[in-house]
DNA sequence: TGTTATTTGTTGTTTAATTAACAAATTCAT
DNA sequence: ATGAATTTGTTAATTAAACAACAAATAACA
């Protein structure tokens, strides 16, 4: 992958924290292109050079944090399941604006949260489907659905709370519950 | 005056930040250009666009304050003590990471202290001239050294505590104290 | 409703930042 | 002290961002 020109970075990397940040203060709605730019500290056509209008802008915030979080399964799934969690919850962590605008806030758009839980399934269904699982008998769609809204839920009580325990912590308790599922 | 373009001001201000927070690490000796453009996310040659070296650097933050201060001057003089020693606090709190690294951290240049207690005693004395002060009999020049000192020395320690207490409080005390000798 | 004001996209030109490359000077380690 | 590695300044070419200006679309509101 050629890398970015550091200018393109700084630019989008100001932009998507300057969204993000206004999605906690105002309705989406009401954002306008002028707060996004402003906020970013970049002139207003610089906005256009990069994203069609704000709502490109989300979708493409979306699809990067879902591909990296599918390139992030490739090795993650070799893991015992706490250590494949607390990979994710650093990266959840490490992206806690995004994440918790888009999953824990009142802006927290719902089109996020399903696209995010899909994902979420599509993972687990991949891995059960590998080891067979452990609940033979039992309909996978329900086993994949009952572990992905267990922790989805619980990621998402660990954003609106700030991350009360370190990513170590809480993914250790989420993983030693999957793993009785899974 | 013309403004400036927001690519040099953001450019700049990243690497007077990037700077400051280096000087809280090591010794000014030790920082590379490399290290402030790493630090400043710029490239290493943008910082040659904007400052000959690392001292020319620190002489133009320390030249763009003292006469940032003495504008101030112009128009805080006409306050009271205790206004006047609040814009003047608001300004190092505004700028602590400069003021605080300059002065009350172990990087601290002496030169700085010395070039500043001057600036201080500047103004003192301006304002003895102005004001003919309520030390008659006394040497302008012990007052004004007398009330400098002191000046700077509770800005010191304003700075190294952390701030305990904002600019309005602190400028309270010093500027009942400055009223009684100046 | 009509009419202001704001926001939106787009454009052309100018300016600044990036990049890669280089020789020269320093610093480091052996 | 010597060779290796780093840092320094500088350069030329390329790319991105800023800026200003514009008409068209929306929104605000009287």
């Amino acid at each position: 992958m050629p890398k970015v020109d550091r200018r393109i970075a700084k630019t989008q990397e100001a932009i998507k924290k300057s969204i993000l940040e206004l999605m906690n203060e105002k309705d989406f709605d009401n954002i306008t292109i002028q707060d996004i730019s402003d906020r970013a500290n970049v002139n207003r056509s610089t906005v256009y050079l990069h994203y069609l209008d704000k709502y490109d802008l989300l979708e493409k915030m979306v699809e990067e944090h879902i591909n990296q979080l599918k390139e992030t399964d490739e090795w993650a799934c070799q893991e015992e399941w706490i250590d494949a969690t607390q990979i994710f919850f650093e990266y959840f962590e490490k992206h806690f604006l995004f994440f918790s605008t888009m999953l824990a806030s009142k802006g927290a758009a719902p089109s996020f949260r399903s696209k995010f839980l899909e994902y979420v399934m599509d993972g687990f269904k991949d891995e059960l489907q590998k080891t067979n699982g452990k609940s033979e008998g039992l309909s996978d769609d329900v086993v994949v659905k009952f572990a992905a809204n267990a922790y989805v839920g619980v990621l998402e009580s660990w954003l609106k709370d700030g991350m009360p325990s370190p990513p170590k912590t809480i993914a250790r308790e989420l993983g030693i519950l999957l793993e009785r599922i899974l």
